[in-house]
DNA sequence: ATGCATGAGGC
DNA sequence: CCTCATGCATA
């Protein structure tokens, strides 16, 4: 399903990681912030955390952006021109999964400043007809991606119901049962630990 | 849009 | 070895 923005563009200038954004404790992350929000604050920057904002922001810039004419993996290169410190380029991944809301909640309140940013540039730039100069390149990888099949997803999926977090030994037994590489399986569990925190999944919120 | 993967940082 | 942010490759 190749949707309207499903532009698939290789961003080969690619600076090696960027920024730590905030160290924080696993536990930290599902604090609440309930608060009554009062009506006269000076001048709060955007370090809002609260997930309808979050939401309500994602719906809005999805929308703004794709009135501009401008694809996922567009956004995600343009960053890299907006010159912010420890600000790099993304990839059209992760803009999607900012749009879709499937990142974790304190994924989503890094970027959203900047992607904030990036629209009100995006906005000005188009009021005032100006083109930026676009950066084109080859590239040439071919990593490959290993795929499970649905069986023995299925059995993966049973193991992690019951243990979200095997050991070692016992994600080898796992491997060897489905007679998949003990690596595929630790990396598949990692994964599914992470879906369970995006903030669309999270019950937490 | 999403599956599997990488790498930094942490313990 | 894990978590977390992130991305290439692909459905």
């Amino acid at each position: 399903m190749a949707g309207p923005d499903g532009a698939v563009v290789s961003t080969p200038t690619h600076a090696p990681h960027m920024a730590t954004m905030n160290p924080m404790h696993q536990a930290a992350l599902s604090m609440a912030h309930a608060h009554g929000l009062p009506s006269h604050m000076g001048c709060m920057s955007d370090v809002d955390a609260d997930p309808r904002d979050l939401e309500a922001f994602a719906e809005r810039f999805k929308q703004r952006r794709i009135k501009l004419g401008v694809t996922q993996a567009d956004v995600g290169s343009a960053l890299a021109n907006l010159k912010i410190p420890g600000v790099g380029s993304l990839s059209q991944s992760t803009i999607c999964r900012f749009e879709s809301l499937t990142l974790s909640h304190n994924n989503m309140i890094a970027l959203k400043p900047i992607l904030q940013a990036w629209l009100e540039e995006a906005e000005k730039s188009h009021r005032e007809k100006l083109t930026k100069p676009e950066l084109f390149n080859g590239a040439e990888k071919k990593r490959k991606r290993t795929s499970i099949a649905a069986p023995e997803k299925r059995s993966l999926e049973a193991y992690f119901a019951i243990q979200p977090r095997p050991s070692s030994e016992k994600i080898a037994a796992i491997a060897e049962k489905l007679d998949l590489k003990k690596n595929v399986v630790r990396v598949w569990f990692c994964n599914q630990r992470q879906k369970q925190k995006r903030m669309k999944y999270s019950a937490g919120i």
